[in-house]
RNA sequence: GGGCGAUUAGCUCAGUUGGUAGAGCGCGUCAUUGACGUUGACGAUGUCAGAGGUUCGAAUCCUCUAUCGCCCACCA
């Protein structure tokens, strides 16, 4: 017996040697196994894309988990012959890497808007890499066995070359517009977004009730009212009837008479407020729907920094947020405030990064038209393509395709993939130009300027799984397309799976993948959310360094069910560093007591053994099909009651007096059970605890191959 | 306003197709030179949120109520 087992298990000394004897082996390229032997070249394929990682900064706990169910998976399938990919990949997170680039700029004194935007780019692009290091080395202490050889990054050009005709062809196809349209503008990071970058905040602030010629109009912003020339209300409004739609009145205003027109639309609640509006559709996206309705005029009153432009009159040049009470006063002076009401509760919606409050500007940038995209995925997930787990994410998922809106892929930042196009600055036509070839404006023969904007990042990443394995030609994308198992986090559902989904029906025909596994959030002992305002943010790496990664694994999935989160407390994962102590001794125990036995022998298995292996084989086809439905949670828990409670607890027990006894035949037999008992056990927890496993395996006598490539015992 | 989920032992949570409740941590008592104290044996603790229904039988299925949480939404 190796010495090794006279001292508790230690995994800083094992984990290292582990992962490399690993690496070196090739075995997580499913080549390899194929070319070595331990995978059947027409076996079934088992492909995973690792969810990439943003490279602006460590693993965090989520990433633990991520790590730790996919390895489950891609080990158990890989134990079963299946040919196994796993590939990992790096994101380079557009908005959200550059606004923790500039953070560090912060601290540093200085802003985005002090470089050229080539320079900022390469400075960003030296971070990312840098960051993309230290990512790697921490995916792999966590014991991931993902195939590096095929590692890819949004930026690589085969990426980007991807993305650029996914671009083009929504063109070709029609589905793609620039329009000029009212969008969801952050002052402070000074770009626009999708709809789902926007969080509502409510908030408690005054309502006010102005005098409009004879009606009185309520609003929450004063500072937009400058342009306000239509008064809407609902056409069924019985105390409106006498005005009619189109009619002019005139009104005092904040810098003076205006005429105002009648408009009458039924978006218009008649019991909130006065039931009579007037509307700013340039800032407003009701207004703007309810203008574009009715052919109305737009203007523009705040500038892109939050500034009054011109049509403020003396408030022009004036930040909104300190011109609001001075127009009140302004118009209280005039006789036309009615009341104001202090206690005005409304959702505002915030930028979801810095939490400004959102400025909806009309502005042309690209658009994709979603509904015909949706509609391909509605039909392909009603007729069951995708399995959901847990499966209510597919009723979420479908109202959110149901209700879907056109998706805004500009970003008027540098950080991202520049978008191929060309804008003429004369009638603000785009046109698609991926060979940088168009020069003219086929409209009014204007100039054509390059699109300065990037792609919006889930533009890039929603094509993840055709991209990355070579679409259409590739090797890869025929041997692994579409792939099994998309694992992620619940709360990227609409970011980044449903495009997925869509976008890969609109690209390949098919569904990117067959079954969709959500876990939740992880979070502190206490459930709560993890920040670093906050300061309980738990560093994955810290807990693996402190009780073995083993131990975070089996503190990250056992208990843990798809969709639900996770408190993680310091307790728990200790709970299984003695679980993986628990079997590196019994592992000594077992080989004490086989010193003399011949492994190559075959005794007579007892009727009492017999039984104990009867035992096993249950258990063993209880949690593979456990593992088959993706219930690791309770295989994993399985496995550590059946080793710790009836192998260690009864089995070993009771065999001591079966070992030192005299009825030879009773002991060969119970040792050969022993020895078949530990290596099936080995066997079926090395998914959940691939160190300690490995590393005992290969401390055993008759063991040639590694665990990893070894069948799985059921 | 719409949708989704949760409510089970002190804490964090399991409970796969309905068959009189489980785990980890914590707690109590005892054990101790022999695989392991990172241990072993034994034990305590729950009207499974509430009400009604279906059923021979409900934590599990249905309805309603309450509380909490999340997501979506253009009442100015």
């Amino acid at each position: 017996m190796d010495e090794k087992f006279l001292k508790p298990y230690d995994p800083k000394s094992t984990e290292g040697k582990i992962y490399k004897l690993w690496e070196e082996s090739g075995f997580f390229n499913p080549d390899i196994c194929i070319a070595k032997g331990v995978t059947k070249a027409d076996a079934p394929s088992f492909s995973i894309l690792m969810p990439p990682t943003n490279a602006n900064g460590s693993l965090h706990a989520g990433h633990g988990l991520v790590m730790t169910i996919e390895d489950i998976m891609v080990r158990y399938k890989r134990m079963r012959g299946f040919r196994t990919l796993w590939l990992p990949g790096l994101d380079h997170a557009g908005f959200e890497t550059q606004v923790v680039y500039e953070k560090k700029l912060e601290k540093e004194g200085k802003t985005r808007f002090d470089f050229p935007p080539e320079e900022l780019y390469k400075n960003i692009l030296d971070f990312t890499l840098e960051n993309s290091k230290n990512i790697k080395s921490q995916v792999a202490k966590m014991g991931a066995s993902c195939d590096w050889s095929r590692e890819k990054f949004t930026l690589d050009p085969e990426i980007v070359k991807t993305v650029y005709q996914t671009f083009k062809k929504l063109s070709d196809d029609g589905l793609l517009y620039r329009g000029k349209r009212i969008v969801s503008w952050c002052p402070r990071h000074q770009t626009s977004f999708s709809d789902l970058e926007i969080a509502d905040v409510e908030k408690t602030e005054k309502f006010y009730y102005f005098k409009y010629g004879p009606f009185t109009i309520s609003t929450s912003r004063p500072e937009t009212k400058f342009g306000d020339k239509y008064v809407v209300m609902h056409p069924a409004d019985k105390r409106y009837a006498e005005y009619k739609d189109g009619q002019k009145i005139t009104a005092e205003w904040i810098n003076g008479p205006v005429t105002g027109t009648i408009i009458k639309d039924e978006a218009v609640d008649m019991e909130f407020g006065t039931g009579v509006m007037t509307i700013t559709p340039w800032h407003d996206t009701a207004d703007f729907e309810i203008a574009k309705r009715h052919d109305l005029k737009m203007e523009q009153i705040i500038d892109l920094k939050g500034k009054l432009l011109p049509i403020a009159g003396e408030f022009a040049g004036q930040h909104i947020s300190k011109a609001r009470e001075a127009i009140v006063e302004k118009l209280r002076g005039k006789g036309l405030v009615e009341k104001i009401d202090e206690n005005y509760k409304h959702n505002v919606h915030t930028c979801y990064k810095c939490g400004t409050t959102i400025e909806p500007q009309v502005l042309p940038q690209w658009f994709i038209k979603m509904k015909p995209l949706a509609e391909k995925a509605l039909e392909r997930i009603k007729a069951g393509e995708i399995k959901y787990i847990p499966d209510h994410y597919e009723k979420i998922t479908t109202h959110w395709l149901e209700n879907i809106m056109d998706w805004n892929i500009s970003r008027q930042i540098v950080w991202g993939i520049p978008i191929p196009a060309k804008i003429c600055d004369g009638c603000g036509e785009g046109y698609v130009d991926l060979d940088d070839t168009l020069s003219k404006c086929t409209k009014c023969e204007g100039a054509l300027r390059k699109d300065t904007d990037t792609f919006d990042t889930w533009f890039s990443s929603g094509q993840w799984p055709f991209a990355t394995l070579g679409f259409p030609d590739g090797k890869d994308f025929k041997d692994f397309y579409p792939t099994d198992v998309m694992e992620t986090a619940g709360e990227i559902i609409f970011f980044w799976v449903s495009r997925m989904i869509m976008l890969g029906i609109y690209r390949t025909g098919k569904v990117p993948f067959k079954t969709v596994y959500l876990h939740g959030l992880v979070l502190d002992a206490k459930a709560q959310k993890m920040s670093k305002s906050k300061g309980n943010v738990i560093n994955p790496l810290d807990l693996t360094e402190k009780f073995g990664t083993d131990a975070f694994r089996m503190g990250m999935v056992v208990g843990n069910t798809p969709g639900t989160s996770l408190a993680l407390s310091e307790d728990k994962i200790r709970a299984y560093k003695n679980f993986a102590n628990k079997i590196w001794n019994a592992t000594r125990f077992v080989l004490e007591s086989t010193q003399d036995f011949d492994t190559k022998a075959s005794p007579t298995v007892s009727e009492k053994d017999k039984g104990l292996l009867a035992e096993l084989d249950d258990a063993m086809r209880d949690i593979t099909k456990d593992m088959d439905n993706f219930r690791y949670y309770l295989a994993g828990e399985k496995l550590y009651h059946y080793f710790w409670n009836t192998f260690a607890d009864v089995i070993i027990e009771e065999s001591k007096p079966i070992i030192s006894g005299t009825d030879e035949s009773a002991k060969q037999s119970r040792q050969s059970t022993l020895l078949h008992i530990l290596k099936t056990c080995l066997k079926a927890l090395h998914p959940f605890v691939p160190f300690v496993t490995e590393e005992i395996w290969s401390s055993l006598e008759d063991t040639e191959s590694l665990l990893m490539v070894e069948n799985w015992p059921a």
